[in-house]
RNA sequence: GCAGGGGUAGCCAAGCCCGGUCAACGGCGCAAGGCUUAGGACCUUGUCCAGAAGUGGUUCCGCGGUUCGAAUCCGCGCCCCUGCACCA
């Protein structure tokens, strides 16, 4: 019977949703579960990759909400950013892999064309995720309570959000320095290029500018990212082909090159150019260097760029071997030498002089490794590593050597900060800001670091809320357990963060000045609480416009009455007491699952607002982060193509295997690829299960049989373990037992000659609604075959009885199981086709002995104490065996670990217990099987093996 | 730069926090047997090496250490990877 699964996952969907098992409202008194998964961006569509944390997320949901929980697992969508922005723009100029994804995904022209609008975007893709990812899914969401963050009544949350934390006095205000293009504001640089055409790998680098002074009162200023180096300075380097330009800073004056001016005069007050300024007329003029004051001479570099830093290098030979080269090309070239003046004394004068103690190195680094790697001139494309090796090594390990004056012995690293600090306050040296390679935003024109000067941010250095925050993570269910331990560090290194941006932009009006949008991230911390929410705006009991500061108070911190809220709202009293009583049920957030990308941002912050913001008992209880779904060669990209529309692979493999892959394939906690060939082998378990199952409830009735008791045990133990797998979410463990383990349980019992309808169907049906969690639809199914009621979504799975009795029955089987291994070793080994097979047990004292071993428990056994013991009741022949058996058991015992103790002391009578199997292990093994005690005089045993009988492990004679 | 993760048998991947149940879960692949007209599917068994008796040997990146005992703990080394820095 083969399953048609997209008929039978539409089947079931229709009747939960329409028997609403997946809605959810306040049950006071009964326990709650509220989980989300971070809600995903509106960028586009989705991929087959996202669909992991999701559907674990609805597993564990499922889990609880058979348990006995009132669950809460609503899904809403991120709209703030530039994300839909962009996607409209590209539909609007019929960019062809936009216009192509869109109808290959079966977007119809009418449809492209309301496309161009963002907000249209917006409420497309919401649709999609909901309809063609969600529900296609068949989540156990609360479908009332969608929401999206550019609904009006997620706006009047936000701002409530940010009016809190100034109350707080958790928003401060300073200068930021961030890419902007001139046109259109901040533009974000990342490396899917949302806002820009070019250099999305670009960095924003931090250059400290030195001034050197010339005679005529001017300054040189050069950019450096090492201005700790200013110890070992030997000459300054100027393009002689470049123009340069006098720029009036503040009062002094200042020769960069002209596009370092432009870039000057966005990071600073009053930069302007007067006039331009001849490079060449600078040659083997002196100028002084900052801090230190030692006299240098100018030097042509044709390397100095022009658009990189000011276009003015300062000249380190020692550690920078770039530097070093330029001397050395310029020692030999006559030529420029002669026209721009410059003396053999000169370049003497310019000699390394050695400053930082390198380990492995000599004094002068740039020069040992040029030397080494054989580069002898400026073209040499390998001087970029060169450089590296001595940077990383000088600047990580380096310590300042005695020329360094006061720095002398301290680690450069340290040197580099305190040398910088010291130069700006002396008013030697700036902070200059420059990206690391060209960026051009999206209409063309060149990004550069602008100043922003009244940058708002989220105060997240707040000692006091960070304290907080870093105490409460550590109460917090938080998995894996290394991220609970790193959170701590994460939460540590957090400094303020920018929370609102200028330029054009989804999202949220920053509330103290409109002209700003608050920033995706910081809109995005306390959202689980909208859910809540959501649901009255969506049933149209609470409009936004009600939605004041007052209304939030009262809801959610519990302040004001509620009959002035009313009035001031116009939101009925009945309705304002039903949100709060509302909010008080789900909340705290129980857990909150997303991507490892959330690690350092939206965790944090999310942790961070709710200590900031709400009382104690509302913090987060727990966070699961889920590493990725890749594609086989890398990472499933959406601008890069490559990812399978979610809905083709549902079609192609069916729902419940795609669930049952992103379960079992591997632990949350690594990276996955995706492959075909493994969804497949997991669509394939699906339908042998169906299948098995089937068979089971279609089965003739038999009779009873001693291992209908093994069965049920069995279960009683399965199920003890799922629970015990689902309380700490490992739901790959829980996954791997339901759907590999629990089948040979069954086959075993057949395999035994099981045969009891009653007892088939009663760990049948432990085992479907086992299989509910992660493949809901294959579950009911199998429920409904079993003629059970309703939906096995919303039955309930029975707690664990794991009996003393039951303990017996599993070791029975399993003195049986391990029997046969040993007989088949054998069998291999001497590669003998029995014809006759004689088992003979442990004799009691040997039993009795194990007994008192395992008594002494965890102070361990005494060899001579269970030989005294034993010696009185036994006959002459175990006499002489029982020395050496005592100390085997001792030892043996001795090192048991609990498990191995426990399982041990099951007293099973195995001379029973075989005999009852004889007929069995006959089947099985082809051959007249018969069993014996040890100590039986009528046993047959030509080759003495009874004596290497010992409990659990018979001796076994075969012929 | 900041903060982290990892290297396990042909492949994927558990185990590592809490050392002994570990020749190391499970899956895939491969092999043998069963079932079947045949093939596929399915079931059972096997899959580091040796072995005519249930055993022994050698393994969990490398080297060293702690321990009665280490894949698991500690140190050093080699190699690989991830997240973040107003994309979300």
């Amino acid at each position: 019977m083969a399953l048609d699964f997209a008929r039978m996952e539409a089947k079931w969907q229709d009747a939960w949703y329409e028997a609403r098992i997946n809605e959810s409202d306040p049950e006071p008194g009964r326990a709650k579960f509220f989980m989300i998964f971070a809600y995903p961006g509106v960028t586009g569509y989705l991929h087959v990759g996202h669909m992991r944390g999701y559907t674990v997320s609805d597993a564990i949901v499922r889990y609880k909400l058979m348990t006995g929980h009132n669950v809460l697992f609503p899904v809403g969508t991120h709209a703030t950013g530039n994300g839909a922005i962009s996607f409209a723009r590209r539909v609007e100029r019929r960019d062809p892999a936009t216009v192509d994804l869109l109808t290959s995904n079966g977007c119809s022209e009418e449809t492209l064309s309301r496309l161009t609008d963002p907000v249209e975007v917006v409420r497309f893709f919401n649709d999609v995720y909901l309809n063609d990812y969600w529900k296609r899914f068949g989540f156990m969401s609360d479908w009332r309570r969608f929401t999206s963050t550019i609904n009006p009544d997620y706006n009047r949350f936000i701002e409530w959000q940010m009016t809190k934390l100034k109350a707080q006095d958790l928003l401060i205000q300073k200068p930021y320095f961030a890419p902007a293009c001139v046109e259109h504001g901040p533009v974000a640089i990342d490396a899917s290029e949302t806002d820009i055409l070019k250099g999305g790998s670009a960095e924003v680098l931090e250059y400290t500018l030195l001034k050197f002074d010339l005679e005529d009162g001017r300054k040189l200023v050069a950019a450096t990212l090492r201005p700790e180096t200013v110890f070992g300075l030997t000459n300054f380097w100027v393009n002689p082909e470049v123009e340069y330009v006098d720029a009036k800073v503040g009062d002094e004056t200042w020769v960069v090159s002209r596009p370092a001016a432009e870039k000057l005069a966005l990071q600073m007050d009053a930069v302007e150019v007067v006039s331009s300024a001849d490079g060449a007329a600078l040659m083997g003029r002196r100028c002084r260097a900052p801090f230190t004051g030692k006299m240098i001479t100018i030097f042509p570099s044709v390397l100095c760029d022009p658009e990189v830093g000011t276009g003015l290098v300062m000249s380190v030979p020692s550690d920078a071997p770039v530097d070093w080269i330029g001397l050395v090309e310029l020692r030999v070239d006559e030529g420029a030498k002669e026209r721009y003046g410059i003396t053999e004394e000169m370049i003497d004068a310019a000699s390394p002089v050695p400053i930082i103690e390198t380990p492995g190195y000599g004094p002068l680094p740039a020069v040992e490794v040029t030397e080494r790697m054989g580069i002898k001139s400026l073209d040499d494309p390998r001087l970029e590593e060169a450089t590296k090796e001595v940077y990383k090594t000088g600047f990580h390990k380096g310590v300042m050597n005695s020329s360094c004056g006061e720095f002398a012995g301290w680690a450069v690293e340290q040197a580099k900060d305190a040398v910088r600090e010291q130069m700006i306050e002396a008013g030697a040296a700036a902070i200059f800001y420059d990206l690391s390679e060209e960026v051009l935003c999206r209409c063309g024109s060149k990004v550069f670091v602008k100043k922003i000067p009244d940058q708002w941010f989220i105060d997240y250095a707040n000692p006091r809320l960070k304290e907080q925050s870093k105490d409460h993570a550590r109460t917090m269910r938080i998995l894996p357990r290394e991220y609970h331990d790193n959170i701590q560090n994460v939460l540590e290194w957090y400094r303020e963060r920018a929370c609102v941006r200028l330029g054009n932009w989804l999202g949220t009006r920053f509330p103290f000045d409109r002209r700003w949008i608050v920033e995706a991230i910081a809109d995005s911390t306390l959202y689980p609480i909208h859910y809540v929410l959501a649901k009255y705006v969506n049933d149209g009991s609470v409009s936004a416009d009600g939605m004041t500061e007052e209304f939030f108070d009262c809801v959610l911190l519990g302040e004001g009455d509620f009959d002035s809220v009313a009035e001031m709202t116009g939101i009925d009293v009945g309705t304002l007491e039903a949100v709060r009583a509302e909010f008080e049920y789900w909340y705290p957030l129980d857990i909150n699952l997303g991507g490892k990308e959330h690690m350092t941002v939206h965790f944090p912050v999310f942790l961070m607002n709710h200590v900031g913001l709400l009382r104690p008992e509302h913090w987060p209880r727990g966070i699961i982060v889920n590493w990725y779904i890749t594609a086989t060669g890398g990472k499933i990209s959406k601008s890069k193509g490559g990812a399978q529309p979610i809905p083709d692979a549902a079609e192609r493999f069916g729902v419940d295997a795609m669930r049952l892959f992103y379960a079992h394939i591997a632990s949350l906690y690594v990276d996955v690829a995706w492959e075909d060939e493994k969804v497949e082998s997991y669509r394939d378990r699906i339908e042998r299960i169906w299948s098995f199952a089937n068979d089971l409830v279609e089965m003739d009735d038999g009779p009873p049989a001693d291992i209908d008791a093994w069965l049920r045990a069995r279960m009683q133990s399965r199920l003890a373990q799922a629970h015990k797998h689902m309380e700490q979410f490992d739901v790959r463990s829980y996954a791997n037992d339901v759907y590999f383990e629990m089948s040979h349980d069954f086959r075993w019992y057949l395999r035994r000659g099981g045969a009891s309808k009653e007892c088939v169907r009663d760990a049948l049906r432990v085992w479907t609604q086992l299989m509910a969690p992660v493949t809901p639809h294959l579950a009911e199914e199998i429920w409904e075959a079993l003629g059970m009621p309703r939906f096995v979504s919303d039955s309930q799975l029975p707690k664990a009885e794991v009996s003393d009795n039951a303990e017996l029955e599993e070791a029975k089987e399993r003195l049986l199981a391990a029997l046969m291994t040993d007989i088949s070793e054998i069998l291999k080994v001497t590669s003998i086709e029995p014809s006759r097979m004689v088992l003979m047990t442990a004799p009691k004292w040997k039993a009795d002995m194990l007994g008192s071993a395992l008594r002494e428990g965890e102070s361990g056994a005494d060899v001579g104490k269970l030989i005294r013991e034993a010696m009185p009741n036994l006959s002459p022949e175990a006499r002489k065996e029982a020395p050496a058996f005592a100390k085997a058991v001792a030892s043996d015992v001795n090192r048991m670990s609990h498990e191995e103790r426990r399982r041990a002391s099951a007293r099973i009578d195995e001379l029973e217990v075989l005999s009852a199997a004889a007929c069995f292990l006959k089947e099985q093994f082809g051959c007249d099987v018969t069993v014996f005690s040890a100590d039986d005089p009528k046993r047959t045993d030509p080759k003495g093996r009874a004596k290497q009988a010992r409990p659990g492990r018979p001796a076994v004679y075969i012929e």
